[in-house]
DNA sequence: ATTCACGTTACATTTAATGTTACATGATTC
DNA sequence: GAATCATGTAACATTAAATGTAACGTGAAT
């Protein structure tokens, strides 16, 4: 299947937002991203039910946000856009009859576990502030590298 | 996409072939795995190709080991299936020119690199051996329990 | 009333693995 | 040496999930 990137495309999204003033229409977030309005009104579908964001119809209507930034992190994005598959690899068999794949799987699944529990964590750790924040910061040192009076 | 069960299968078949006097054909690796000869030739392909296994033509031939279980680990079966992709999520830009796209991809794409790095290593830990010994523990636990002489 | 923008459904497209068919090649058996 | 067995490979079909698209409905502002 295809790489899903409905994380990566909402944060993006979720900090263009936070910079700027008044809703932003479906039609321009889909441009930013390089899609479809219907695509940007399915996937930020699941952030507003998580009340991440407000939409509004009509006249001056679009897509607000509805939230503390310090207060969403990565993890909850993703978890807010459905908290797709994270791996691209498995076994077909859950529970299967044969003992030997059984260890198969125990290991490989062992492995895989402790490696989402770390991107988890990772993607936890990590509000909305803070990647604004890194991104000012990368703004700010390279107006700096120009121009110091900004400090 | 589907999700790539190469890697497990292989290793399903693997610790089988270990265990089983003389070459196995494609035929019986197909049924074993519940599906079909020219994927399991496929995927066997590549664990030729690194010299794990070799394959026979004609009567009596099919697939034998042709190497230490010790020497090689679930991350080289990984690597000789082809190394594919490990995750099912990530952004759609690798270099994107949008500066806040920067900052949410390498913010992603760090906690993900650490998960990657993580499972490989523990993958790289791993060696067929150890696999093949965890599956014995396993049956002669079960079996020491209805018939301790095994030990 | 018109226009704007979201909401939703239904369907098409994409992508990579997997499944399948067909045929070639080499080895063994008789 | 003909038949059979088993792999090697190419070509094409299927599958699954995200993504793309078209069509139509609803509510709000002008």
């Amino acid at each position: 299947m295809r790489n899903d990137s409905r994380l990566s495309r909402m944060l993006h999204v979720l900090l263009h937002m936070a910079r700027h003033d008044g809703p932003m229409t479906s039609e321009v977030v889909a441009r930013m991203l390089g899609t479809n309005p219907v695509v940007v009104r399915r996937t930020m579908a699941g952030l507003r039910k998580a009340g991440y964001v407000r939409s509004e119809k009509g006249h001056g209507g679009g897509w607000t946000i509805a939230m503390d930034l310090a207060k969403v992190s990565l993890l909850d994005v993703h978890r807010a856009v459905g908290g797709p598959r994270i791996f691209a690899i498995g076994s077909e068999h859950p529970n299967p009859d044969c003992a030997v794949e059984k260890v198969v799987n125990e290991a490989v699944e062992g492995a895989m576990r402790e490696a989402e529990a770390l991107l988890i964590g990772r993607l936890g750790e990590v509000s909305l502030a803070e990647l604004a924040k890194r991104f000012d910061m990368r703004c700010t040192g390279a107006i700096e590298a120009r121009a110091p009076e900004q400090t």
